[in-house]
DNA sequence: GTAGATGATTTAAC
DNA sequence: GTTAAATCATCTAC
């Protein structure tokens, strides 16, 4: 009859918080919004932590499908719990209409029926939200973790990683510059670059005689076009202008002032070249040549700890022995701890 | 399946 | 903010 309203117990339901909370978050993540661009703020956000990779569009696509998939679910179970409560609910005033007949049922005992109906749909409500939130939190955990899909750097980027840390072993420390001229040479990010860095200075300490071969390989790698650029830098310097010779594709390295593996290698060399004339990819080539010479000239037992190689670029606390270290007498401006600028112009 | 390599993250120091 | 160091999670070669 006219008494038989559902209308009067859904307003006098009061507002829970943890459905408002539950509610929010399908909200924010696009389930149980506006169909269009559902949860394009976290897709933006996982595509941004995932560091802007060549597949990140892939990835993200993928995200945005398995999203739409959780939101396809959690409305067809929705419309299917609010059917039922409807159907259950028309069922229950059917009954009491029935019962009308034979005993009186005041409008109160109707809302009272239908109150509980609804409590007990909306506590089933409140639980396919909430499992919807941990479906989307266990999706947007997986895809924002970067550590789960983990890819290799490309050969090449690797190479050219490793040819940029050997050449400055003495301070493998890039500054900003190089570190974004790294990156884009080797497609990544300026972060990755860091990382790898990082990585590398703590993975080379701690096994130096490990990493022994490697060095040996970058270092007659480079060792040929380093001899030719010492060459042409040492002419350079004794024909041209003291202009500084840099067209080196991978940027300029400057040697600020000369640091004590550079005036080593000029004491070594005989050779009298002034380092801050000369451009600082030389000296990261000087860097190689002392290798070379060093490498051919001594006896490598294999455990490097005491090779010609490490021991000139680690002090004895274990931190990069640099021309420029602040133990140095020479110039106490950089190190580890600040940005190191050995290719500053 | 496993060990080692490797990129990313976390924590603490500066 | 950067860094070293430790750690995690994944990849890769065997």
């Amino acid at each position: 009859m006219r008494g038989l309203s559902i209308r009067g117990a859904q307003e006098e339901d009061p507002p829970d918080p943890q459905l408002m909370r539950l509610d929010n978050m399908l909200l924010a993540e696009g389930v149980s919004g506006p169909e269009k661009g559902g949860g394009s703020a976290a897709a933006a956000a996982a595509a941004a932590a995932s560091g802007g990779s060549s597949d990140n569009s892939i990835e993200h696509s993928d995200y945005r499908a398995k999203l739409t998939q959780i939101r396809q679910i959690y409305h067809t179970e929705l419309e299917k719990y609010e059917q039922a409560c409807n159907e259950f609910t028309t069922h229950v005033m059917n009954l009491l209409r029935e019962q009308s007949r034979t005993r009186p049922i005041s409008p109160k005992e109707i809302e009272r029926m239908v109150g509980i109906i609804h409590r007990k749909f909306s506590s089933i409500q409140m639980q396919l939200k909430q499992s919807t939130c941990e479906a989307v939190m266990i999706l947007r955990s997986r895809f924002l973790d970067a550590r789960r899909k983990r890819r290799n750097f490309s050969k090449q980027a690797t190479e050219i990683l490793n040819e940029y840390f050997y050449s400055h072993l003495s301070n493998p420390y890039p500054s900003e510059e190089a570190k974004e001229e790294l990156a884009k040479k080797c497609s990544i990010t300026v972060s990755q670059v860091s990382n790898w860095f990082g990585n590398k200075r703590i993975r080379y300490k701690k096994n130096i005689g490990k990493f022994q071969e490697e060095a040996n390989l970058y270092a007659a790698k480079t060792a040929v076009t380093a001899a030719h650029a010492v060459a042409a830098a040492v002419q350079n310097n004794q024909t041209n202008s003291p202009t500084t010779p840099n067209s080196g594709s991978s940027g300029s390295f400057n040697l600020p002032n000369s640091g004590d593996m550079f005036m080593n290698m000029q004491s070594l060399n005989g050779d009298s070249y002034q380092g801050s004339q000369v451009g600082a990819n030389v000296q990261s080539q000087v860097d190689t040549l002392r290798h070379v010479i060093n490498q051919t000239g001594g006896y490598s037992d294999g455990l490097g700890g005491n090779s010609l190689y490490s021991p000139h670029n680690l002090n004895a606390n274990g931190g990069w022995q640099d021309a420029t270290t602040p133990s140095s007498v020479t110039s106490p401006t950089e190190g580890p701890g600040s940005v190191h600028s050995d290719t500053s112009n």
